[in-house]
DNA sequence: GTTGCGCCAGATGTGTACAACTGACCCCGA
DNA sequence: TCGGGGTCAGTTGTACACATCTGGCGCAAC
């Protein structure tokens, strides 16, 4: 028996598929599906310790949310994120991310703000290391904690959906990226957030990820902008 | 063979899904099918001409958008829509729908205009009929051609995913409308959107979209408040 | 050497039998 | 008459066999 199997086949039924759901959608989060890559039903059915059908109803899942495709005779494919979805995506969260404070906030407790100081010095640390899996799994965690601040059921599921839709793509430029300045603004932004949960003003937690969302944006702009200057 | 099969079994593959998972959809938000209902995989894949297999690809579609529940040795329940689920789902619509006119604006064409100004004609031939059914169908036809205008694929899915989550809540109020009043609403609505689109104003169209669901949520409100003092 | 055709391993899509579970009905006893 | 427990018809969940399709490999003709 896998690991993986060993890990969900003493659950039962519903939560048996959401942790398969949540354990694929994390691999294809941390590139360690790559776009491009042809998942295998039966490969994966086996390492869960399922059948191919609970597999497919996963899979199914992932391509609802745009982050698989399935193609008779070929395989599962892992999608790619082209620049002009993922800027329309980008545009979409920063507005969304205005309305955490906006719609039916949640004040956050003492049990919120200690989860998210453990994710700030999981940051710090990460600063010597340089280790992409950390960072992504830490990016993750991130966002996770972040959506048990939002109140209102629907934008958490919306601003849930299109996150996961983007967030490989820094990974992807994980040599191109200055490594010591993402950890930074990373940890800024945890502080900023950190800075306004401590006086419960969830209207500046939800301007601060805006703006931390509208300025990833210009970096990731810049980015595609150098290299296609390089190609052409 | 009933006669939605004999519709879609000229279709193969994803679009038969797509269109049986339209169909069904209809039906619920048209309350063909009354909120906690419970739809049978064998019954509608008999009628559909598929196996359950398929149907069930589709009825775990319908769960994810919240617009069915799944229960194993009961059936496949029609949720119903409670008052501060819908509230948040309008307050999301509302902010969603300003952004129309503000995320990737796609110019309307005379095509977009005239199908508008169809939609139009059938909302005044409405007026004297008092056909609930009918009524249902262009609220569903005229969401539709709103979305053929949003530009932003993101931002389209999601306006109509939350759509679809609570356009039923009209009908089960049948009695309790003001039919003409309703029709009324309605019919100035679209006329406000032709004006905006008439020139090429999306933002307009946004804002007059925006200021129809708040009033709604109004309405929805004063009818609720009503209720419950009515039964108390 | 190149091109085109055909075969085939292997992938997803579909149908079906069986397992697991629920809710209601019925019957029996107090 | 009412309460409780067992039985069972009917439903969803799972596994698997088969149908259908795709992309690549190899071979033959030119």
């Amino acid at each position: 028996m896998t690991p993986a199997a060993a890990a969900v086949d003493l659950l039962s039924g519903r939560e048996r598929l959401d942790v398969i759901h949540r354990e694929i959608r994390r691999r294809i989060c941390t590139l360690e599906y790559a776009p491009g890559e042809a998942l295998k039903e039966t490969a994966l059915a086996e390492e869960f310790g399922v059948s191919r059908t609970p597999m497919r109803q996963v899979l199914q899942r992932l391509e609802f949310e745009s982050l698989v495709e399935s193609r008779r005779g070929v395989g599962t494919l892992v999608t790619r994120v082209e620049f002009d979805a993922l800027r329309e995506v980008y545009e979409l969260r920063m507005k969304l991310a205005e309305m955490i404070g906006e719609l039916s906030p949640r004040a956050p407790t003492a049990e919120d703000i200690a989860a998210m100081e453990v994710l700030e010095a999981r940051c710090r640390a990460l600063r010597d290391t340089q280790d992409s899996r950390e960072f992504a799994a830490l990016n993750l965690d991130f966002h996770e904690c972040l959506m048990t601040l939002v109140g209102s059921a629907p934008l958490r599921e919306t601003l849930s959906r299109q996150f996961h839709r983007t967030a490989r793509i820094w990974l992807s430029w994980d040599e191109a990226l200055d490594w010591a300045e993402e950890i930074d603004r990373f940890e800024r932004e945890i502080g900023e957030l950190l800075v306004a949960l401590r006086v419960s003003d969830m209207r500046s937690v939800g301007y601060a990820h805006r703006n931390h969302i509208s300025m990833s944006l210009l970096r990731i702009r810049r980015h595609v902008e150098r290299s296609r200057t390089g190609e052409g």
